[in-house]
This record gives C-alpha cells, structure tokens and sequence, in this order.
DNA sequence: TGTACATCAGTGAACGCGCGTTCACTGATGTAC
DNA sequence: TGTACATCAGTGAACGCGCGTTCACTGATGTAC
C-alpha cells in the first residue's frame, strides 16, 4: 500500500503508473521500459525496483488500471443497457476506447503479462462479469448467458483489433460506430434473407 | 525472385522466411530479430540484407506467408462450406490455427508491419475475400454480405485473441472448439428467449 | 525537548546483453571476347 | 577453349543504442528514550 505522505517523491508508486500511462498515449507502441518510465518520473534508472519487483509488475499493475478504466468507459457509455440498441453503444464505446488508447488497448492484451497478478487477474474477471450482467439484464430469458456473453465479447474484441491494425475501415469514427451497430445487431436479429437460406439448408 | 540454384548459400531469401518461421514456433514470442533469423540460417548477420531493405521488411514477408498458410488451413478445414454448421468448421480452424501458431497469429496482426508492402495487402485482402466468399454462398439471399463477413470474421478473430490471451478458457480444444461453433451459430440461429426479450424490448 | 539510532526510498556507477545498421571487403560465379 | 573482367551474395568488424538488473551507497524521515 502506497502512502500519499510526501517522503522523498511522495508516491512513487502512482507516480511510475502515471508516468507508463503517459508514455503508451504518446507512443502508440505497446513497448513499455523500465528505464523509460523512471526517466519520465524523474527519478532514477532504479527506483520503480523499490515499488515493482520486475518489468512484468509494473507492466501488469498498468493494464489492471487500463482494465479499470475500461469498465468506467463503458459505464459511461450507457449505466443500464437493456436492448440491443443499448448494447451497440456500449459496444461502440469498448471499440472506440481500443481507438483512442491503442498502447494501452494492446498492453492490456497483447502484451505477455503475469498471468498470476492478482490484480490483473481481478480485473479481467471485472469486465468479463460486466459483460455477462448487460447480457443479463438485456435478455432475462436467455438460457445460457455465459456463453451469449462470451459471444458478445468476442464480437466487440474483434472489431476492436481489426480495426486497431487497420484491417477495417477505420477512417471516421462514424464508419466504425457503423460496423459496430450492424455487426451487434445482427447477432441478436437474424435478416429473413438468412432465415431463408437457413431454413433450405 | 529468388532463383534456386546453388549459389554462396543458394536462396537464402526463403532461408530466411523458413528460419523466421522455425523461430516463431518455437519461442512463443513474436518478437523477431534480423540477427537471431541470420543466425539460424547459417549465416552472418548482414547477409538478410542483401534480400531485404531492413527488419520490417522481413517481418512484412513472413506475415503474408502466414496468411497465405492460415487461408489454406481453412480451406482443408472445409472446401465449400455452405450451412452454419460448415462455417463453424472454418470458425473453428481459424481458432486452432491461432492456438497451434501463436507467436505466428501475433506477428501476422499485432506486429506493427509496414502498412504499404505489397505483398501484405495482398494477402489481407485474399482473407477477407474468402471470408466474403464463404457467406456469401452460404446465405445467397443475404442482402449486405460485406457487412456479415465482417461480422463473422471479428466474432471468430476475437474468439482467437481471447483464447490466446488466456481470456477464454482454452485448455482442452473441445472446450474451445464448442464455444467457437456456439457463437457462430448464435449469429444465425436467434435462440427463443432472446427474440422474445427483442419482442418485450 | 533533544539526541541517537533504525528505517527505507531513491542514487549512480556498473554489468553484460542483443539489437539494427554501416561499411569496406572477399571471393565465387557468370559472361564477353 | 582460355582469359579478363563484371557482377553481386555473403563476410566480419565496428558503431551507438537502450535495455533489465545488481550493488553498495546516501541521506531524509520517523521513533525510542
């Protein structure tokens, strides 16, 4: 536990996360050094080391407040969903948060983090629970909610990352909202175009 | 083009790509350096530079030979798929493929490559299109068949991801398996207590 | 209240590492006469 | 057929870089008497 007092820094601790979290924003890179995080927290080469064992902790203590700050997004995008057009926003706001902090967005998954930071761990389960409580609370009759959700979250981390590496039409925040919306849309309502050909099959 | 007559190394261009592979599967990691690939390919460390203008390039050259395998692994998986069920066979080969080369997966979409190489656009663009081919003979009738694929494409590559990352459970692949064909069915098959739910909304 | 001491956050030099890339070179092959 | 030369694939030393991590240290703060 970080004491807020002022004692040499003062907070270290935040400080390093501040500074890491700076530095994914400018970059773009997912890389995240040590040295580079001292560096920006004025300090010296090996200070974190007195508040992060390794690289990993500190890497892994930025994608947990990443994870945070993702639920907190989603949140805002929308407290209380509960149709599928309600969904789609909070989908959106998953995709566009991988857009507006892809550093962050890929330190959180691409990167090979502690798999056994507590932190970590709590956190992804976090967003996995907030995503099965919308799925939840939008569809009360659904059988198996897990599964749908895990659907859901696929669904939406998948445009995340074609979007993000430029598979997609990415060009204007409007195109994105677009494929965002149809493609969650269309997991919950099947065109009788479909229904047809499904049916024939 | 490479020629393969035996000249100094013979073709060490395709040398090079075998070595990068060789190194990816059995490191884990996508991190891939020039030196490491000459080093495995016999050869000094700035041979690869008489074949390619520098890292990115190499990397670049690697990706698009991993799609161009990942699109044939779909193909084994199913010729011509044509009901829910066949796409979720190919669904399910995407996944696995993933799972089976991971630091390949991750080179081929995380790494940042050179956006402009040819032979990269090339190949991104022979998987989206055999994506688009996929449904849109599975559903003749569908009316906006870009827009689906994408959708059935970001489904199956964020079930990818997420597995990889160590999201989903993966640790036996029928685990994986059945969650990849319970999704895309989900996305054609709206299941009763969700379109009731729709109905209510 | 004042002093001696323990604690511990941050320092700075140093280590060994692998990296991408440059440069002038060597030496095997192909080719023109 | 034989020789001189052009081509060009691969060499090896060297560059400067930033990295993670170690270690013995310094010096500010808190605390016990």
């Amino acid at each position: 536990m970080p004491q807020a007092s002022a004692y040499h820094h003062g907070d270290l601790r935040a400080a390093c996360l501040r500074a890491a979290r700076e530095l994914l924003e400018e970059d773009g890179s997912a890389a995240l050094s040590l040295r580079a995080v001292a560096r920006r927290a004025g300090v010296s080469p090996t200070a974190p080391y007195r508040h992060y064992a390794d690289r990993e902790a500190l890497v892994s203590a930025v994608a947990a407040e990443g994870y945070r700050e993702l639920t907190e997004h989603l949140k805002t995008a929308h407290p209380a969903p509960s149709t599928p057009e309600d969904l789609a926003a909070v989908a959106t706001a998953y995709v566009r948060f991988a857009l507006e902090h892809p550093a962050m967005f890929r330190a959180m998954f691409a990167e090979p983090c502690d798999p056994t930071s507590e932190e970590r761990v709590a956190a992804t389960a976090a967003i996995s629970a907030y995503v099965q409580g919308i799925v939840r609370d939008a569809f009360p009759g659904a059988e198996d909610t897990g599964a749908l959700s895990t659907t859901v979250w696929a669904l939406v981390h998948g445009l995340a990352f074609l979007h993000l590496d430029g598979k997609l039409d990415a060009s204007t925040p409007e195109a994105v909202a677009d494929q965002v919306r149809s493609s969650v849309i269309a997991l919950f309502t099947t065109s009788p175009a479909i229904q047809k050909a499904a049916a024939l099959s």
